[in-house]
DNA sequence: TTGTGTGCAAAAGCTTTGCATGTTG
DNA sequence: CAACATGCAAAGCTTTTGCACACAA
């Protein structure tokens, strides 16, 4: 269920992963002939510091508030390159809006939308992969990736808390 | 697997889907104190006519090329209220642009979707009803409906065919 | 007749693009 | 130093909104 309940070794944990997505994505820029910008690196980090979820909006605006300047252009750039060497993925939660999220060394899940106060949820099944491997069987079909999003009201606790697991 | 082959009764029973549905609709805006409009019982008849799916560009630009006048805000208005009396159903397939179709008469389904040529493959699976009751129940949350997509590659045929049908 | 619905165009919101400048390799 | 990336602002696209007029009840 992907959470980490934050323990005396989770400081040191985030910082592994975020050495490691570093490096993960420079290797990427090297292989693709693609150039190793402070602002590319800057975006990665800063992803890999939130929690959950976000739009592009949200990051370039937290950005600025640190008083790192970068440009819109440049995080839209920059998240194109990490949803496709895999750091990041792209979501739709039933608006027009395209939300993001880290997905290095986490669990594969899919996500539990509230209509009401729009929390988001992740749960994990392993069903969707045996749906995956038989549909595109049947259908002639690689399958490459998927998108399972339940939609409904969060009994009860709709103003309690936000979207975020941290 | 939502394929009406075409057949002599084809037509028949087109014109009887789309009897119900007007009755449906009609019944749905008496209760709920809308009001009655050519406009509104025209798109849903145009919708009804369609097959597959489309944008609400598409349907705007499809009655206006049959000279009906129609607005595209009349287009938006309506294919809401249609989404919320379950006549028709929308989507979004990875890219910032609603899709609908028409919902009643066919079977509840998932779909596939070829990222490369954008060809959209419907089918259905028993097993995401159980994920929807069972994660409902262990997250408490009271799940009303889903999106599950699956993004590939269409084995070979790719360009044959274009995602309308109309 | 009253007020909701429509059409039109303008505005809004997210994302992409063009161009001059800056910086990587 | 050459090509690519960045920043900024303008443009693009889908969707929403405001307002005057039309028409359903």
């Amino acid at each position: 269920m992907n959470q980490m309940t934050t323990t005396m070794s989770t400081q040191s944990h985030e910082e592994k992963i975020i050495r490691e997505v570093l490096n993960i994505f420079s290797t990427h820029l090297e292989q693709n002939n693609l150039r190793k910008t402070p602002e590319r690196f800057a975006i990665l980090e800063e992803i890999y510091r939130r929690d959950d979820h976000f739009d592009a909006e949200a990051l370039y605006i937290h950005m600025k508030n640190q008083n790192y300047r970068v440009s819109r252009a440049t995080v839209y750039n920059t998240l194109e390159l990490l949803v496709n060497c895999d750091l990041v993925k792209k979501h739709q939660f039933g608006k027009n809006l395209a939300q993001y999220e880290k997905s290095y060394g986490f669990k594969q899940h899919d996500h539990l939308i509230c209509v009401d106060c729009g929390k988001v949820l992740e749960f994990c099944d392993p069903r969707i992969q045996n749906i995956k491997n038989m549909m595109g069987e049947l259908l002639k079909f690689n399958v490459t990736h998927h998108s399972l999003n339940l939609y409904g009201q969060c009994q009860g606790a709709c103003e309690k808390t936000q979207s975020k697991v941290s």
